[in-house]
DNA sequence: ATGAAAGCGCTAACAT
DNA sequence: ATGTTAGCGCTTTCAT
C-alpha cells in the first residue's frame, strides 16, 4: 500500500486536453461549461479516479464545507437524535460533520477548541452553553459561526436552539402535584442543566407548598440503567415517603422501573416515574414511561440551517430559538 | 459578527519581529527555537489568538491529523464503545474525529466516500467491511489507510480488527445447547453481520441434531425495544416451543425480557434469552442478561494506533486482527 | 466558453 | 538558530 501520487487538476486537465481552471469549473459549475468540454472532463475525471483535494480548495475559497459539533459524551444516547439530524441535514447541504467531545477536563476543551479552530469550519454546533470565558474568547475571536444548543441563556455567543431547563423542572412538578403526588424527589446526575432542572422543581413545589426542599439523590454522569437502581434504593433508605420520582434521563428512569419492580413496587400506584428525553424505547416499556420529549431533530435541523444561512450570506431572521418541550403523558405517572 | 480578517503567520512574525517559519517552528518544534524567541512567539501568539489554518498546513505538509469513521447509524448504541474508544486515542495522538454515516443508499454512499477522501484524512475507519466493488476500488486508489472492524474477511482492502460473527452463532449455539435447551429461536435485523451469526448458529444447530433449519424471526434496523417486544410476540405465535431465543442485539433482547414479562413467562425457566453487545445496562437487568460482549474498546484503540502508525510510517506486524468475543454467561440464559 | 496569472497560509528544503 | 525560497493544489480574478 505505497501511496500513489494522487492526481491533480492539472494532471485531469492535460488528459482532458484542457486548462485547469476549465477541470475545476467542470467539477463544481458544470453549467458554465460547454457540454463536450464537460464530458471529456468527467470521463477522464472517472477514468483517473480523480478526487479535488480539499485542503487546497477550502485554502483558497475559505469554505471548508465542515461543521464540528462538540458533545459532552459520545456515549449517551440524549443527544444522538440531536446528532443524527444535524449529521442529516448537514449532508444535504453538502457538509460533513467533525465531531469532538466536551467535558472532563478545562485544558482539554482547549485542545479541542483550538483543534476545531483550525480547521476552520464553516460552523461550531455547541450541545450546551459555552461558560468558559476564555473559550468564548476564542470562538468571538475567530469568527466562526457559532450555534449552541440544549439550554437557554440570555448572552449567546453568537445563536441559540434551546429551550428552558427550569421550566422543564417546574412543568414536571407541577405534572406530578396535579396527579396528587405529594413527596417527590429528585434523582439525576449533577451536571448544569440538571442543576437548572432541580432549581425550576424546587421553587415550583415551594410554590405550591410541597416541600422547603425537596429531596435529590445525585449520580454520577453518564447517566446509567445501574445508577438508577441503585439511586431509587438510595432515595427509599433516606426518604421512604417519596411517592414520585423525576429522573435526569430515561435511561435513569428504566433502572427506577426495573428495581421497583424487583421491589414489588407498583408504579405508578406506589411510586410515579418520570424520565427525560423520550427516547426510542420510552413508549414501549412496561409501564410505558411518562417522560418530557424534546425535540431533537428539530435543535439539530434548525442548527444546520442557522449555520448554512450564515455561511450563505443569508439573514437569520431569529437567531435564538427557544423550541420548548412537551410532557408526554404515559402510564408510570 | 462580521468576519474579522484571522492573523496569519506573517502578521505574528511581524509583531515578535522574527520570520514566518521561525513562528512555524515555535508552534510545531519548539525545541528547536532559541528560549527567549519561543518565548516572544507566545506572547504574541496569545495576545493574537492566533490559531494556524490547518488546511494551509495540512495542504502542505500532507497531514490532514483527521480520520473518518464511517457508521452504518450514528444513533444506535452498539459501535458506541468503539467510536468512544477510537476517538479518545485519536485524540491523544492529535487527530480528529469526523463521522459519516453509510448505509441505506448506495448513491449517498459513493457521496459519502467522495467527501471523506477530498479531505485527506491520515486514515479511514470503516465499521463492517466495504462490499461495494466501486467503493473498495477508490478507497485502494486514494492511498488512505483503512481500517475495517466489527467483521472478519480474508481479503480486506487493507487493515482490518474483527472478530468471527459465524463463530459467534455457533457459540450461542453450543451454550444453550448444552444448558439444556432444544429449541432455540433467532431474532434479528436483516443485515450482513446478523445473518453470518444466523448461518453460524443454523449450522452448529444442525450439527448437534437440534433442527433443519432453526426458526428466525425479522426485525427492522436499527434494533429497538419495541420490535423486540413484537418480535417475541410473533416468534410465540409461529413457534410456540420455543425455549430461547439469541437476540441480534441487547437492546432487542431487553424488549423481550419485558415481553416476557408481560406475559407472565418466567425467564429464564420458561425461556432463555440471549443478547448481544453487552452495553452498559446489561448487567443490570432483572434478571441479568446473559450476552456476547465484543470489546470494542480495544476495536478503537487498536484501529487508532494502526492508523497512526501508518501515519508514522511505523510497521505493523499484525494488520489483520481477530479479537473474538467472549459469551457472558448472566441469569437470563 | 476558456485560459493565464496570482495567491490562499503554511511548511519542506535549503541556505546562512 | 534563523531566514529565504518555493510550492502544496486549488480557485479567484481578470483577460480573451
Amino acid at each position: 500500500m505505497k501511496k500513489p501520487p494522487a492526481f491533480t487538476v492539472h494532471d485531469v486537465a492535460r488528459l482532458a486536453g484542457v486548462s485547469a481552471m476549465t477541470v475545476s469549473r467542470a467539477l463544481n459549475h458544470p453549467e458554465r461549461v460547454a457540454p463536450a468540454t464537460l464530458l471529456k472532463v468527467r470521463e477522464v475525471v472517472s477514468q483517473t479516479g480523480f478526487v479535488p483535494n480539499g485542503m487546497a480548495g477550502g485554502l483558497r475559497s475559505s469554505r471548508a464545507r465542515l461543521v464540528a459539533a462538540v458533545l459532552p459524551t459520545l456515549t449517551g444516547p440524549v443527544f444522538q437524535e440531536t446528532v443524527r439530524a444535524l449529521n442529516q441535514a448537514l449532508d444535504e447541504r453538502g457538509y460533513q460533520l467533525m465531531i469532538g467531545q466536551s467535558g472532563y477536563d478545562a485544558s482539554r476543551e482547549d485542545a479541542l477548541l483550538d483543534a476545531i479552530i483550525r480547521r476552520r469550519p464553516d460552523g461550531i454546533v455547541l450541545t450546551g452553553i459555552m461558560h468558559s470565558v476564555e473559550g468564548r474568547r476564542q470562538l468571538q475571536a475567530a469568527g466562526i459561526p457559532v450555534v449552541e444548543t440544549w439550554d437557554l441563556t440570555p448572552t449567546p455567543i453568537d445563536m441559540l436552539v434551546g429551550f428552558s431547563h427550569e421550566r422543564i423542572g417546574e412543568s414536571v412538578c407541577h405534572f406530578l402535584h396535579q396527579r396528587g403526588y405529594r413527596h417527590p424527589l429528585l434523582l439525576g446526575a449533577n451536571d448544569d442543566r440538571a442543576r437548572l432542572r432541580m432549581g425550576g422543581f424546587r421553587r415550583a413545589a415551594r410554590e405550591l407548598g410541597l416541600a422547603a426542599e425537596v429531596p435529590a439523590v445525585l449520580v454520577p454522569a453518564p447517566t446509567t440503567l445501574g445508577s438508577g437502581r441503585s439511586g431509587l434504593g438510595e432515595a427509599l433508605a433516606s426518604h421512604p415517603g417519596t411517592d414520585a420520582v423525576f429522573c435526569s434521563s430515561d435511561m435513569l428512569a428504566l433502572g427506577v422501573l426495573i428495581e421497583a419492580q424487583a421491589r414489588g413496587l407498583s408504579v405508578p400506584g406506589q411510586l410515579a416515574v418520570v424520565g427525560l428525553g423520550d427516547l426510542e424505547f420510552a413508549a414501549s416499556l412496561q409501564p410505558a414511561l411518562t417522560t418530557v420529549r424534546i425535540d431533537g431533530t428539530r435543535i439539530g435541523r434548525t442548527a444546520a440551517q442557522f449555520i448554512d444561512d450564515r455561511a450563505e450570506g443569508r439573514a437569520i431572521e431569529q437567531p435564538i430559538l427557544d423550541i420548548g418541550f412537551e410532557i408526554v403523558s404515559r402510564a408510570s405517572a
